[in-house]
DNA sequence: CCTTAAACCGACCCATAGGTTTGTTGCCTT
DNA sequence: AAGGCAACAAACCTATGGGTCGGTTTAAGG
């Protein structure tokens, strides 16, 4: 095979499986040989393309990360309609378990932030800036749910959007545990139900 | 001093400090000489005492935290008034800096459940009864509000709790970086909004 | 071909940190 | 007062795991 195409596949499949066991087991609680091993690869292969396993995350969270937060949170944001039914749907299908690996219940941000948050600052900035990627879109979508009249004009959209998130990153240690699908239904219920109190009452116009 | 008063002094230094440093760097990112140095103690001292660092943290959970989340959480949920303002100001209370030692807001129990969710299944049952405690009381005092008329009968108690248990997880997640006051803040106007739309709609009756 | 460098191998190094062991101090009982 | 045991001190052991380093394979270019 090609050098430079061979590098690329090697890397790839380093971080791939990576991000797979890192939110399986946790960072710190993997070491590099548990993925080394499944991939049948070195020490040696591990360090010639990453110079640490710090970088190794780094890049991770970069491209694998980033971009899954980017397509099921905030793509589908990008709409014209009532914000509050897409950014449900959006929430909906980011808690799904994924069929095409085995990473349980979505995706991991909640806990790569929590479990970074205190023992590695530099990490810890790369993910807070994709929460607040997050944010600013969300916040962006209420101001303008505003305008078009689906909030009530008197509601704060960063409390709104910092509430939402606050959510989110919580039930996903409630579903760690207990039943995941019973869980994820009771939680989607009250954020509709917490949604549907932020419409504008219409007789007050 | 008589043996088995300081045998219980020596426990009580521990375990205090012991939390303050484990809610502050988090549990696998202390070690023994991190506790021992402050108190000048000594590893001996320690193996004394506690079996391990596991036995040494799950006496800490089983006294301190249990007492904390609940002084904070349960005890404050004993009343006969409207459930919702009591909720409310029993997890405000339970976000508030503590001033008496230097344990960053409130308590711990989110950072610790996430921290050992896949790491040490022993630890993370005694955290997850402690939370379950405060979810069973939650739920129970929320059915006593809807039959006292203060919340709406349709509603479903163990999905309120489940999503307040869930959102108070989460801002904890949002307040480590940010400021923390402001985030607190916009988190507790929006649980106030949300409750308030719990409560039965009286022109309907 | 034949050199060169990228890609990779695997033994080794070494700091960390939980745990052990041996020894010392001092209260408490008899 | 003397033995004994609880309470501690501190040197030591050892597994773990990130990182290094010299060597080997393999693809690309002259």
């Amino acid at each position: 095979m090609e050098k430079n195409l061979k590098s690329r596949v090697t890397i790839n499949r380093l971080c791939y499986k990576g991000l797979d066991i890192f939110a399986k087991k946790g960072y710190y609680n993997t070491n590099l040989d548990d993925i080394l091993k499944e991939l049948e690869l070195s020490k040696g292969a591990f360090y010639h393309h990453f110079k640490s396993k710090e970088d190794f995350f780094i890049h991770i969270v970069q491209s694998l990360i980033v971009q899954k937060v980017y397509g099921l949170l905030i793509e589908p944001l990008n709409t014209h309609e009532d914000p509050m039914p897409v950014i449900l749907e959006s929430i909906e299908k980011a808690l799904e378990p994924n069929k095409s690996n085995e990473m349980v219940y979505g995706f991991m941000l909640a806990d790569f932030l929590t479990e970074f948050s205190k023992r590695n600052e530099d990490i810890s900035r790369y993910l807070k800036d994709v929460v607040q990627m997050w944010e600013v879109n969300l916040v962006s979508l209420l101001k303008k749910g505003k305008v078009d009249g689906y909030i009530a004009r008197h509601l704060d959209c960063e409390g709104i959007a910092a509430y939402i998130i606050a959510s989110f990153l919580g039930i996903r240690t409630l579903m760690a545990d207990k039943n995941p699908r019973q869980t994820k239904y009771l939680y989607l219920q009250q954020l509709k139900h917490y949604f549907s109190s932020l419409k504008p009452q219409l007789e007050l116009i």
